[in-house]
DNA sequence: GTATTTCCTAGACCACGGTCTAGGTCAACG
DNA sequence: CGTTGACCTAGACCGTGGTCTAGGAAATAC
């Protein structure tokens, strides 16, 4: 059964010890993280891997206060996962529609890049004016 | 030719008035924006597409202070396209980083919303416990 | 002639997500 | 013993990227 200290699960989350406490006083764990009788915070596995859960929801961009929202009607029990359901669909659209967002830069950047690369090989001769080029 | 006033530009960028005047301020025009004898600013073509490039770059989480460095470069002149290149590049590479951890991120997620939704089909009957499941 | 709209500048303000400090407890090390 | 290190709380601080206000000018609309 794991018991990691605060440092531990710091390291071992990448998250640093000021953010954990801070996750907790905003109120995104789905459950009390315990203390033991010197009043440290003792994390489980449960911890570990909510927190796995909750950075891919934060690298996903998901705000801390909708992490909040769905850790919220986690706490509340069975019965709502209905809701929860429609939280986390919701937050798929927004990653898909952020990756096509992205895949559209990703375009863009290929062909300035592209055109900046056939410039520096042919040596760097002729300006490319914005170093952009008009759009196309 | 086109000659447009910040409202304008406002309304065809989506960008603010503010932020367009936040953003020429920072030194994020490749070219100094152009003002009509009664200073209002006037914007023209070479303004709008490198502001289509801008927001691109921004929306792909380059930061304004990295866009300026890119400015910079183009308002030197010819002569460090190797430089900007190897900026985009970096980008670029970001950007794909960050789709692959998106993509991760979605995996993740998908996996829950089946989970929900297979639960909440079948009438919300059982507890998901964190509503997350164990990770798997 | 006054009211509205659009613009101008300079600078204050804001949300977000951390990050760090001060001041303190406790255990272990040497 | 003293000091080092991990932890505690409460709360200040910070960078980023806007967003808005105050105070003013000029054109347009009524």
């Amino acid at each position: 059964m794991t018991a990691l200290s605060i440092g531990q699960v710091a390291e071992r989350t990448g998250l640093s010890v000021h953010t954990l406490r801070m996750y907790e006083r905003e109120g995104l764990f789905t459950t009390e993280v315990h203390r033991n009788p010197k009043n440290r915070r003792v994390y489980g596995q449960a911890d570990l891997d909510w927190l796995e859960v909750c950075t891919k929801l934060r690298a996903s961009g998901m705000p801390l206060e909708v992490i909040r929202r769905f850790v919220d009607l986690v706490r509340k029990g069975p019965g709502n996962e209905a809701e929860r359901l429609e939280l986390l669909r919701a937050h798929q659209c927004r990653i898909e529609r952020k990756m096509a967002e992205l895949n559209d830069c990703l375009d863009l950047i290929a062909g300035k890049v592209e055109t900046y690369q056939r410039h520096v090989e042919a040596g760097t001769a002729t300006d490319l004016w914005t170093g952009i080029g008009p759009p196309g």
